[in-house]
DNA sequence: TCCAATTGCTAGAACGTTCTAGTGAACGAG
DNA sequence: CTCGTTCACTAGAACGTTCTAGCAATTGGA
């Protein structure tokens, strides 16, 4: 039986109306509620029994207008974005626990990163946390400026000074993809890049180096592309129009990945039998059975864990010069990887 | 260039620093700050260039805390949806043209839907949105006692009172495809359902209401399923044992038809030559060239607007009695339905 | 010309908390 | 018995806004 509450709309009862039922002071109450040190056993318990029976919560809004210090960390993502939705569920699960509440604001179709942070700063954040920002690393620069900045899947070469960063080792998840297929007996491996997208840089330079590693520098191929399914299947249709097809196709991401199979799908391309296809992310999708992409996994609650950690670490005072925590990736082979025809 | 801020870090700027840059009074700024008339062009002009020099903020804690509304929309939403992240797009799109902003609070793995109802009464929101939700019918009833509430998705007759529920016609949605299978030439078509889950009865009663309605009434068959992959996975591989295979499946909703696809695909039956296989929800992984799933579309942005709609309605005061906004839904023809070999 | 209405602005009290600085009372040590 | 300490508690001032009055100057109608 749920407890009726004494005030049915609108008013909602404050530490006032608690007090007066208890007989204390808002004082006392506020000690209370906070579990805080200062009250006594018999009173404590008293007050704790009004507060249930007028169905009392405190009010965050006033409650941190009060105290300097917030604890609200504000975690900007991509609605569309599965991996972004993976990690939020790290980054409660570590900041939590921690004493840490998360405001999120996600940017969607019309709601741009601009909008997204300044809902977050008017909320009073007191760290900011971006999944995969597109913004232009000034505009990352001047946030920093203001509360401490991490940056999670975006790379900052000292172009944004005081944003701290926390990323998958990109080019080392590409040289692993690269490795694999060269030991299956692959040559011929195109890379279909994720253009401006977070990590495409990396991942393109890390294909690069490693194709020069294995002595294929002359055999690089990269084509445009991107992060959607649609990116993919264009890639995919202007490796069909210029015969001979590559045997390997190394793919941004899963979801690009899942593009390219589909277009190889209905040109009756087999994969893996006539060319082998890597995604990255190891996002669901890669792991659908009847999808079964091989690809590059992150490591993402210990991404979660060190974004939420560099932020409070940050808050609580540490100094420690901006630095990057660069996280490795792992392999995951499935079933679109095979050796050559 | 950005705007150097004045305070660095810490301190952010208040009304009493833009009022004191530009010699008027803090509720003057505030004045310029709402856009509310009572303020000269020429002061407004002044005060809005002090506030963009110091980098000025309004603090919507601060600000809410004064004014007796908050024009704070609270949305509940599952992390592992991607319907919900569709319905967020939408909501969006609604609320802030209209005035009310977002408090988003995510369901997850670690963090239960009390958890996250909690923390937005805790922020002090007007009204609640939840997606889906799973609560039972008294938890919503008690929080419908104390704010407005909109179940979306979610049906509840009678069990919840002063709950206002926006949903698809999820009957009508499963009539459809019914309707399609038996006019493709379709008589043993058999439903893997939701179980519990939001919507999954009323799919359950459109299935058979359309089956008996064809004269199949000693054909329905209905496995327990879910809203999973896997659900959709152990769905067909019961069907897989217990032979004869029905010709047509329909699935409660497009990732337990991902899962059934997977299966079929992987005993090499043929879809749809051998089995016809309907999803619900249209959503983006139906849409995927290499799914291409046959499946019943909602009608996200007109569930939306009637969600946002709703709450809005009863905040303004309107009484009008509890009611149901049901949306129809439509069938979207693809490549995983045709006639029965 | 005089009173009313309008305009542009300000002082000061809210809002629901937390925090600082107390006040008594009880206690233990000398 | 006296003094310092601890303990349980309270009064009242913040926090950054908005809101209600109200004031002085300007305008306008008769």
């Amino acid at each position: 039986m749920p407890p009726t509450p004494a005030v049915p709309h609108g008013k909602r009862p404050t530490l006032a109306d608690v007090a007066a039922r208890a007989g204390v002071s808002t004082a006392l109450v506020s000690i209370v509620m906070r579990d805080a040190k200062g009250a006594g056993a018999a009173t404590r318990e008293r007050v704790l029994e009004a507060a249930r029976e007028i169905g009392y919560r405190p009010d965050t809004r006033a409650r941190l207008l009060r105290s300097h210090r917030s604890h609200l960390l504000g975690v900007q993502f991509g609605l569309q974005h599965p991996f972004h939705s993976d990690l939020l569920e790290g980054i409660y699960a570590v900041a939590e626990p921690a004493g840490y509440q998360i405001a999120l604001s996600a940017v969607a179709a019309g709601r741009g990163e601009q909008r997204a942070t300044d809902a977050l700063l008017a909320d009073r954040c007191e760290a900011l946390i971006l999944l995969g920002p597109q913004a232009p690393a000034a505009r990352l620069a001047e946030l920093a400026g203001q509360l401490p900045v991490v940056s999670v899947a975006r790379r900052l070469r000292g172009t944004a000074p005081g944003v701290e960063v926390v990323r998958t080792a990109d080019d080392e998840g590409a040289r692993q993809a690269v490795d694999h297929l060269v030991a299956l007996g692959h040559r011929d491996i195109t890379h279909i890049d994720g253009g401006r997208a977070p990590g495409a840089a990396d991942r393109r330079r890390g294909y690069r180096t490693a194709m020069s590693r294995h002595g294929l520098a002359d055999r690089v191929h990269i084509l445009p592309g991107g992060l959607t399914e649609e990116d993919g299947a264009t890639g995919a249709h202007a490796l069909l129009d210029a015969t001979p097809l590559p045997t390997a196709v190394l793919a941004f991401n899963d979801r690009c990945a899942t593009g390219v199979l589909d277009t190889f799908l209905r040109a009756r391309v087999s994969v893996p039998d006539q060319v082998s296809v890597i995604g990255f992310d190891d996002s669901h999708l890669a792991r659908l059975a009847h999808i079964n992409l091989t690809t590059v996994g992150q490591d993402i609650p210990r991404l979660a864990e060190l974004a939420v950690g560099r932020a409070i670490a940050r808050l609580e005072g540490e100094r420690t010069p901006t630095d990057e925590a660069v996280v490795a990736p792992h392999l995951v082979i499935r079933g679109t990887t095979a050796g050559p025809a």
